[in-house]
DNA sequence: TCTCATGTTTAGGT
DNA sequence: GACCTAAACATGAG
């Protein structure tokens, strides 16, 4: 569930749901964290960074990665104890399954928003030269890369790489500019194109190589192998998608 | 029933 | 220290 443009869309419902400057009223869960800081205190701001939540209050900030399995009801349980249910007169979130933190540094000295895909703050001329810094890395792995693009994950990696026919084993400082610069431009583009199909219910629908079968362009099978460092599931075209490797001598 | 997977950190080995 | 791997977390879909 949890990319980039999901967490937008969890952030978004609580804002229309005017929960922005309301009360807790109540806090529980199985989360460590000290929950009696929370009890009383007035939300100040919903944020999100990449897949992070943040939830901010005055003086601190809850921070929820919802990981690989972590979900959310939004006025509703599950028989499963939430991580963390946070009560408000009017509604409740529930959080399950993520890794819940507290945070007490200001969150624009820990994180840079201009990495954020999602982000009305988001620089691609930024993202472009972090690319060039590592010649050497494979582009299935920057693109999963956090600290480049803040809120890509496994889904839009693949998308992305089909999407500007580059093969996830190419090399970074083998890509042209154009292409690498393209790398940089789909993983936003197709990032807002996730947010609205995930909105429409119809995501799964608009995949092109993400658990696909066949290459929708050649009609040759879609490989899947797992690459880069995280070894993670990478959906391919070997007719399509060209491999751009250095010249090794 | 079994396998797989939209993620990240940490510990330990080489 | 750099680099790699496994483990840990925990769950629903197919």
């Amino acid at each position: 569930m949890p990319e980039g443009p999901s967490i937008i869309i969890l952030k978004e419902l609580l804002i229309d749901l005017n929960l922005t400057g309301k009360q807790v009223v109540a806090a529980s869960g199985t989360t460590t964290v000290d929950l009696d800081r929370i009890q009383g205190q007035k939300v100040s701001d919903f944020k999100s960074w990449g897949k992070n939540f943040f939830i901010c209050f005055e003086d601190f900030t809850i921070q929820i990665h919802l990981m690989l399995f972590g979900t959310y009801l939004i006025n509703e349980r599950k028989k499963q104890l939430p991580r963390l249910t946070i009560e408000f007169e009017a509604a409740e979130i529930n959080f399950y399954s993520c890794v819940v933190k507290i945070i007490e540094e200001d969150l624009s000295e820990l994180y840079d928003w201009s990495a954020d895909v999602m982000s009305d703050d988001w620089n691609a001329e930024t993202a472009l030269s972090k690319l060039q810094a590592l010649p050497n890395a494979l582009v299935c792995d920057v693109l999963l890369d956090q600290k480049i693009f803040s809120g890509v994950g496994n889904i839009i990696k693949n998308e992305v790489l089909y999407q500007i026919r580059v093969h996830p084993l190419s090399v970074v400082g083998a890509l042209p500019l154009k292409k690498l610069k393209e790398v940089v431009q789909e993983a936003r583009i197709y990032s807002f194109d996730f947010l609205r199909w995930k909105k429409d219910l119809m995501l799964k629908k608009k995949w092109l190589a993400y658990r696909k079968k066949i290459c929708l362009r050649c009609d040759l099978p879609i490989l899947k192998d797992n690459f880069g460092k995280n070894k993670r599931s990478a959906y391919y075209c070997v007719n399509c998608q060209i491999l751009y490797t250095l010249k090794d001598d």
